[in-house]
DNA sequence: AAACTATGTTACTCAAAAGTAGAGAGCGGA
DNA sequence: TCCGCTCTCTACTTTTGAGTAACATAGTTT
């Protein structure tokens, strides 16, 4: 194959539509970044167009609307967080805590905190439905890890499904109050949670 | 003191200054109720008022605005939270427990979500700051009694404060995700996940 | 060169919801 | 009986921000 050897001005047809899907993800990443961090109805699509240097009409060239662009955030945060890799060897617990390890991660980004933090109130219906299915299939995902640590002796729990749930939502507060005080947000953060869930409080 | 042998229907001054009273709480409860709802933003007045079987302007008449209902409630909310009564015997771990089951409790009232579910970003300057103290106070709450615990021995943990933020963060969660899945919102809920963060998920 | 396509812009419309003006009803007191 | 106070209403104004119409410009194709 041709390999092009010096940098030509023009853009092949190819070219212009990946540069096209990347102005669609730069429009969207600064999406998730006003959304998450002003909130979704005080976000105004003025101020994402102004993080691009565009402006406003500009955006529905990318988006159908604001909700439009808010699903496609939410979805990816989702995504993110369903494909949050764990460990496949080790003990229930083991893996269970890597993958929560993951999760903590994909929370700190633009788009985790979207996924966690925006009410899916916000939504049409169908879009709602369609969050919906993935955070359940997150929710079975942990679950599943849950059971199979009681399985094999690793985890103590009376109740996979609440237990779940704890985990999830211990975890999504990590997105919840981190913008607002001044919280030391790094690696030690999600560590202490991690290790808060997975050994309590009592001493051992 | 004479005791009125009757109920008149003519009220007494003090009686219509409690009633006056008691219809901003009124007012103020429909607004918790609604705001923690729908959220702060897409909460109407509209709403509000229908709940009450009254017009928007009437509200006008109660509270100065919809940022001072706002605050109203959060800082409602807030101070029950901070009130949330423990027991004031035991080890640091039990006082702790005890406190964490209180504040749960209040979190799944209307006023407990609206303090822990709205973003204080939604508030003004002076309101935030005030909103600021409040929680700054119930965490050194928290950490003082994880603190008191560490002493006496009866908790594990390295670092108090990541502790604390991390206990009121899961906490805080309970408030969220539960309006919208299935979830059994019932006492087991809270009592799951205390029982989580006092004993970890590793089996002892 | 003419027409078409992709990408933006300026300058609007439109809707929703916050907030206000001012009228009116009912009660209590002079 | 009239005045004034409390409380609520109907009928506005105002503001904000989503969404649109119509045009501009540059490259591409025929």
């Amino acid at each position: 194959m041709a390999k092009a050897a010096i940098a030509s001005p023009w853009k092949s047809e190819t070219e212009r539509k990946t540069e096209r899907a990347l102005k669609r993800e730069a429009v969207l990443a600064a999406a998730a970044h006003v959304f998450s961090e002003r909130g979704y109805h005080r976000a105004s699509l003025d101020e994402v167009a102004q993080v691009l240097n565009i402006t406003k009409p500009t955006l529905y060239y990318y988006f159908k609307n604001k909700e439009a662009m808010l699903f496609a955030c939410v979805q990816h945060g989702l995504d993110m967080l369903e494909a949050a890799g764990g460990a496949e060897d080790g003990n229930g617990r083991a893996q269970l805590a890597a993958y929560l390890e993951g999760y903590a991660a994909v929370i700190e980004t633009d788009f985790g905190r979207c996924a966690v933090r925006i009410s899916d109130a916000e939504l049409s219906e169908a879009s709602r439905k369609k969050v919906r299915r993935i955070k359940g299939e997150i929710d079975r995902k942990i679950r599943q890890l849950v059971t199979a640590g009681i399985a094999d002796g690793s985890i103590a729990s009376s109740d996979p499904k609440i237990t779940a749930f704890a985990l999830a939502g211990a975890l999504n507060s990590i997105g919840q109050w981190h913008p607002q005080a001044g919280v030391p947000a790094d690696k030690k953060l999600a560590g202490e949670y991690i290790n808060l869930l997975m050994n309590g409080l009592a001493p051992r």
